[in-house]
DNA sequence: CAACTTCGTGTACATTATACACTATAAGAC
DNA sequence: GTCTTATAGTGTATAATGTACACGAAGTTG
């Protein structure tokens, strides 16, 4: 977690002294920021500014305060860090091995977020300290745990994109067939066929046509889509599956 | 949480107050423990002897030690209030509302466990507490925000049961294809048809025939089977996907 | 040995998945 | 305005999978 943003520096309670009879342990949230850039996936991360893993990048992430709830933190975090909001976000996974934070026990509430990448692209970059995104299979070097919790929300994004109709909270509001397909591509790492994909996609009838079609393309522009969530949560209702 | 089970109460902190700058919530863990029944999925709760929810039932769970892994805590814990032992066990979600503890700040990691229900029919009242199975549409009250957990974990049950070779984890090592299809019948509360069903989980090819068959049942003994997990095993890593 | 209960089995049809290649359209260069 | 280039957009045949459906076989009980 990368909590001390501010640089004011954490010291761990000494060890075994503690005010009451049974542990308290630290609990932080970090979030696993995904974007879908023209070929990778992207992560969000932060460079700390502090020991300890001080250069190293991190997760955005920070203490949960006392009268908030995880979800709460999760956003406060990002809107703070990375001035990102309005995104899909979800609980991924709380790690808390002992060893897993130098200073002591900290135990993390891990979220993962799934990012419109051309929103945050200029935005990410003018915060206080430094905020980047990278290709997945090109990280840096990363502070505590956070590489495994980064492929634990990648795994997690896999098994779900195919059964839940997150995928789109990947893309702008408006998209191409193309781009939908390319996403798939991307995240479920092997080609797909565009005639089949196309098929099935429109007979799930949950995206639907609009009048506009691409911009500043030098070729046939495509036209673009957007998703129908009040249908499906219609048809979820009904029993519906989303699969692809 | 069912933390204080040794009857010894516990009082929240003065709010407020704390010896560090940031907050220090409490952590405990819960297990939901499923389990399976002739004709229903059971849950496993502890009945409370002390305030607050005292007498009301509920997960059995408690603190994270301070040099304990999160999953270690969970099976400690089942250990130690149910003598519940080698499951399977994964973490579900964690639940830290502000004001889901009436005595301050609590967080807790949820994990959800599938027990082969028939083991542990009798070790589990034996118990210094009242423990007991519940069925999922008869529960009693329970304490804190437990029946929201439960209501989680079995929404994870369904989710996964069809994507994942669990439900072996909830019947005998040798068990029949009805008892195998009635199952998937109570988590997934539809009937199946016997002749699919049983075509199905053959072509699958990861239960394996045995020599035995049902013993002390008054009509034509069904033939058992075992779950070939090696093979699934093996399966997975050339990209197999289970489904039923 | 009759009555009962569950076991175990196959086929026809509908639906869905897969493999595969060419023409249409718009932009840009000249 | 014609040619080049790049991507958009489209259909069909075949294979695989899912679904609907009923009865004789086998073992137990009285």
């Amino acid at each position: 977690m990368a909590a001390d943003k501010k640089g004011a520096a954490w010291t761990p309670p000494p060890p075994g002294r503690h005010v009451y009879e049974y542990p308290r342990p630290a609990v932080t949230v970090d979030c696993v920021v995904l974007g879908l850039d023209a070929d990778d996936l992207k992560v969000l991360l932060i460079q700390r500014g502090v020991e300890p893993f001080r250069h190293a990048w991190a997760l955005p992430g920070g203490f949960v305060k006392d009268d908030e709830d995880l979800d709460e933190a999760a956003r406060r975090e990002l809107r703070e860090e990375t001035a990102i909001e309005d995104v899909y976000l979800e609980q991924l996974y709380t790690f808390g091995a002992p060893g897993r934070d130098p200073r002591g026990r900290v135990i993390t509430v891990a979220y993962y977020v799934l990012a419109k990448l051309s929103d945050y692209r200029v935005k990410a970059a003018t915060d206080a300290e430094n905020v980047g995104w990278f290709a997945l299979d090109r990280l840096p070097a990363l502070a505590f745990d956070h590489a495994a919790i980064i492929e634990r929300a990648v795994e997690r994004l896999r098994g779900k994109v195919r059964y839940a109709p997150i995928g789109f909270e990947l893309l702008p509001p408006r998209f191409s067939l193309t781009q939908l397909q390319r996403l798939y591509e991307i995240v479920l790492e092997r080609p797909l066929d565009k005639r089949n994909f196309r098929k099935k996609i429109l007979s799930l009838g949950l995206v639907v046509e609009t009048d506009e079609v691409e911009q500043g393309v030098r070729h046939r522009a495509a036209r673009l889509y957007r998703f129908d969530r009040k249908k499906y949560e219609r048809l979820l209702k009904q029993g519906f599956e989303f699969a692809i």
